[in-house]
DNA sequence: GGCTGATGGTTAGCCTCCTAACGTTATCGA
DNA sequence: TCGATAACGTTAGGAGGCTAACCATCAGCC
């Protein structure tokens, strides 16, 4: 992510409020706690991918055509489907395949009922990659919480999603197309990618 | 960040479980939720930042540039005590340098005592910017956390602050020199830049 | 049948991040 | 004094994000 190392101790956000009168300095402190934590889960959880060559976005889109592949019997996603399923724009997604491909990971299979389209699947070794890396990634999500009691983490669940879900009401600028689907679907969801 | 826009399910991860045997869904979904959290935060306060044209990289320079010039005499940072405190490389602070320079935000003013060093100070220009955008950057923190009581912040804080403590300790190949230093302190951590 | 519009994928250009290597300048020890 | 070491800043090259524009193809409607 970025940008984050230490946290300043609450007497310096109560000595930046001097300073600057809108700042809440409990907001402020919920603000950098939360940051930091994401920043730390996504690093901490990325070792073991970095360490097998792959980051973040390529696993993404590996553990979605594993799913895929173990679902439904057509084997294959879009370039589109994916993007959407992964939370990144189509040329982002372009951008990914290419490398998967050329590291030999994914293929490219044109579909021949309609020419725009070209699905891409896993390959073999594709596959092989993830039975490696993906005992290490969720051994180390476990680990990332293991200092939390189950109640510690339903709290924890419960705080993070009411937080989430107050910002989500107060700007509706995101609300593209019609003004529902505010619950969280489970197979349309991105992060089921890594979850499948 | 990446890779977020909704969130699986409970029984979306027992599914998972069954899957991959390593996969804990308790600490899934406080992951899940961890990263949710933390990108919505960061897009949440990021976004008074984008509408004055800036990023968070180079608000940060700003701020710390900022703070420096209202505590000290000296009124410049050199751009390794910059990348330093922003906690991102050299480099990639020369490139905000040069964009923060090419907009007319800051200056490079060569120091005559070691000509290794190029401090860089904040303009006016640099300085009105702030004007205009801290209040709308700290507004939206507060709001992002509005829904949330004194109490659960204190709560949430505390778990988030147990589970990046808990995964410090974890593995100690980050600490570098020496293995003290768990105790964030004020003046040298990074994201002071945006809480003076 | 032939426009028109929608959809799929790619390209081009920009920004932010990284590592590795480089040239310049200080510093310090033999 | 002078060479080795270290520190500073930059450059080069790569990856992963984005938007905007671009062709190719399909579908629908007159």
């Amino acid at each position: 992510m970025l940008l984050l190392r230490d946290l300043p101790r609450y007497e310096c956000l109560l000595e930046g409020a001097r300073r600057f009168p809108e700042l809440d300095p409990s907001a402020c402190e919920v603000y950098l706690h939360v940051l930091r934590a994401g920043d730390e889960a996504f690093r901490s959880c990325g070792e073991p991918l970095e360490a097998h060559g792959i980051s973040a976005g390529r696993f993404t889109v590996l553990m979605l055509l594993l799913r895929k592949r173990d679902d439904a019997c057509g084997a294959m996603l879009t370039p589109a489907e994916l993007a959407d399923k992964a939370g990144v724009t189509r040329a982002t997604m372009t951008g990914l395949i290419d490398t998967l491909e050329r590291d030999g990971f994914v293929r490219r299979e044109p579909d021949p009922n309609d020419r725009r389209m070209t699905p891409v699947t896993l390959t073999p070794a594709g596959e092989a990659l993830l039975q490696g890396v993906v005992p290490a990634y969720f051994q180390r999500m476990g680990s990332l919480v293991a200092h939390l009691s189950e109640s510690e983490r339903r709290t924890l669940v419960t705080l993070l999603a009411k937080l989430v879900r107050g910002n989500e009401t107060e700007d509706p600028s995101v609300t593209s197309t019609d003004g529902a689907a505010p619950a969280p679907v489970c197979p349309s969801g991105s992060l089921n990618s890594s979850v499948p």
